[in-house]
DNA sequence: TCAGGGTTAGGCTAATTGTCCTAATTAGGT
DNA sequence: ACCTAATTAGGACAATTAGCCTAACCCTGA
């Protein structure tokens, strides 16, 4: 196999079955069966269990990085803010059988006291950042951040509970929800 | 020590532990020593780790009946949903550093695939319904429900990013949000 | 062709897991 | 005080865990 292919495979394969089955949940041998490698290949490629998990969060992190950079191209910043809370409806069905790959991992990761909890609520941060800045660049100036985590908060709670009663239509109702509140928001300011 | 009295401590370890640490985590050791029994002696009261997290599942439903019960006695519907929202003050100090005890439990349940998953989103029936109910008697008919799931959603969504950011002025700000909201929706329909 | 480094397989370890059994101890009712 | 049933202690069980080592492989460049 190709140089460091392996590698990209397990933090693949990783990162799916981190999220499916959480991270303490899943062993290594999960994982080797996954990308279908011994065991001891494995130590090759990483020492730790810890050290396949930063991989992973550092993954999701330039894919999050990616996917928001794209939206920069031809949007305005309202249309960006639209296009992440309709995440909600593109990986809903994700969404309903696993939550939130960010919020989930998070959680988790404090309830162990992992070391790594800092580097996954940064994932957090990607959003809020992002957010903040859409927010910004539509003229809320200081209050850009309440208003970043007040979308990430509702996407954080869409997620549970779409999670917990597998329900297409509430994550639907909840999205529209949101988006006329953002609406009514920029609207509240331009009139004044 | 006097009958069934273990049987209650073992229980009361475990709730907390399967919260502060996560159930599959939290393993027969951990709880036998917050119990101060041995392992063997466990099995004489819980054959399996499933029949102490049923155990615990019931012994969080009836202690969120017994609380919202008692609301019940000298409140207005409004002043009940406050009631709830303003769970998010009372337990902010836990729900900071473990999130929402039920929430977080129906996650962990639903990524291992746990035969329990439909007793742990029974306790969001619990809160789901009584909501629900106080809309209903507030005169929201239809949208009772709905209004229900959307309180339900913003507790979880606050509850998860407090556990992120570990951030109270944040939880203050949501919880005003909410009542705010909670008001304007009872004027809005009181004004029909 | 062949040497060398990147890559892999297989197996070992010590610790921990949930589960289970049995003998000893304790407490309550008579 | 004594008997019985409830309770507890201590250990054994196979399975699984993360981590580690070494020998063998195979692809590539010289």
């Amino acid at each position: 196999m190709a140089r460091r292919q392996t590698r990209e495979h397990i933090i693949a394969e990783a990162d799916r079955l981190f999220y499916e089955s959480g991270f303490e949940t899943t062993s290594f041998a999960d994982i080797a069966a996954a990308v279908a490698i011994t065991r001891g290949n494995f130590y090759y490629h990483f020492k730790t269990k810890d050290e396949i998990l930063s991989a992973v969060i550092k993954k999701r992190m330039a894919d999050r990085l990616k996917m928001l950079e794209a939206w920069e191209a031809d949007r305005t910043p309202s249309e960006r803010i639209r296009a992440f809370i309709e995440i909600l409806i593109t990986n809903q069905t994700k969404i309903r059988a696993f939550g939130c790959p960010i919020g989930t991992l998070a959680t988790e990761l404090t309830k162990l006291n992992h070391a790594a909890r800092g580097e996954a609520v940064a994932l957090f941060d990607v959003f809020r950042d992002w957010l903040g800045r859409q927010f910004f660049d539509l003229g809320f100036k200081a209050r850009s951040d309440d208003l970043a985590m007040h979308v990430l908060m509702r996407s954080q709670g869409v997620a549970s509970l779409a999670t917990a009663y597998n329900d297409l239509k509430f994550i639907q109702r909840e999205v529209e929800d949101l988006c006329r509140w953002l609406d009514a928001e920029v609207q509240s300011l331009n009139e004044k």
